[in-house]
DNA sequence: GCGCGATAGTTGTTATTACAATCGTCCGCA
DNA sequence: TGCGGACGATTGTAATAACAACTATCGCGC
């Protein structure tokens, strides 16, 4: 049980300005993506793990726990990048009731000229404030508050996709 | 201009933990409060923000940019709260464009309902990860954010209502 | 080998959200 | 005084999101 009912003063303005600072950090990158590089957001995050993964590829769900989003969601904002020739998909050879999205060509090519415009905004709006301590700072406490939301998310570190079988 | 095009190690660590971590954290919470307090972390937050308000009221505008929502989103906000009984509008007796949504009784009673379910989720998920230094460095951080993309939002602290006009 | 609970993905449906356009009001200025 | 641009709020509309239900497949236990 929990020795207090509030939270002390520190906490309380930690915790709201996170929320805030994060709106409208978020809102602002969205809305800077869609201007200068023609996705949102979530899609540029979808083709960072997805090229970041071993042969640039990941099952529907590895990649929906990745992007902390639904699975339902993940599917239509897979259709619509599919649509757009930015991934496609791939049935498992070891799991027939598992796909990979897999981020094409084109796919790495619109990621290449999305990143510039992403990593400004990150630095003008975010790490222009944040020294190296308070980086680290930061990254032990939201490490933190995922380890303990989310502590399966380690695992994805260990997968491995199917092995390419001769045709 | 910037020197660097790159983020530093720790700094995109820091980004990313803060994304996946706020995105962990708001889901929990906003779950936590629809299960067991009838009521969304959005619509949480709209009643903090009228509670805390002198006569417990703010004009739809101001209320907007303390919660970082489009104003046509609060508008519907709004109706919700109102069919609730949560809130209620009234017209601006200085300005007739302008109307303010007021916390009613029924409103504070949910909002204190409500409150132990949230506080409990914020300490257990993020404060019970975060010292008081590390605490303050959050709110510097984000602080700066928040004055980078909302400079604006210092003013709403001076705002003041309508004095009560004898009937 | 067979059944059965668990898992991967999609689809139906509904709620949520933002943008653009609109209406009414305000206010600075001639 | 009255005109014109700016502002507050709402509405129409379309995009986006989640949950629940469903299908197909997996793999454990016997």
């Amino acid at each position: 049980m929990a020795e207090k009912d509030f939270l002390d003063a520190d906490q309380e303005r930690a915790w709201r300005a996170v929320l805030k600072g994060h709106a409208l950090l978020v809102g602002r990158l969205d809305s800077d993506l869609r201007e200068h590089a023609d996705m949102s957001l979530i899609d540029y995050d979808v083709l960072v793990q997805l090229s970041e993964a071993p042969e640039r590829r990941l099952p529907m769900a590895d990649l929906a726990r990745a992007v902390v989003y639904s699975r339902s969601g993940l599917t239509r904002l897979v259709d619509s990048l599919e649509r757009r020739s930015l991934v496609t998909r791939e049935r498992s050879r070891s799991d027939r009731r598992s796909w990979y999205a897999v981020l094409t060509d084109d796919g790495l090519t619109a990621l290449e000229a999305a990143w510039p415009v992403h990593v400004a905004g990150v630095r003008d709006y975010f790490a222009a404030h944040t020294d190296p301590e308070q980086a680290r700072t930061l990254a032990t406490v939201f490490g933190a508050v995922i380890a303990e939301l989310a502590p399966d998310h380690e695992e994805l570190r260990h997968y491995h996709p199917d092995q390419r079988a001769t045709p």
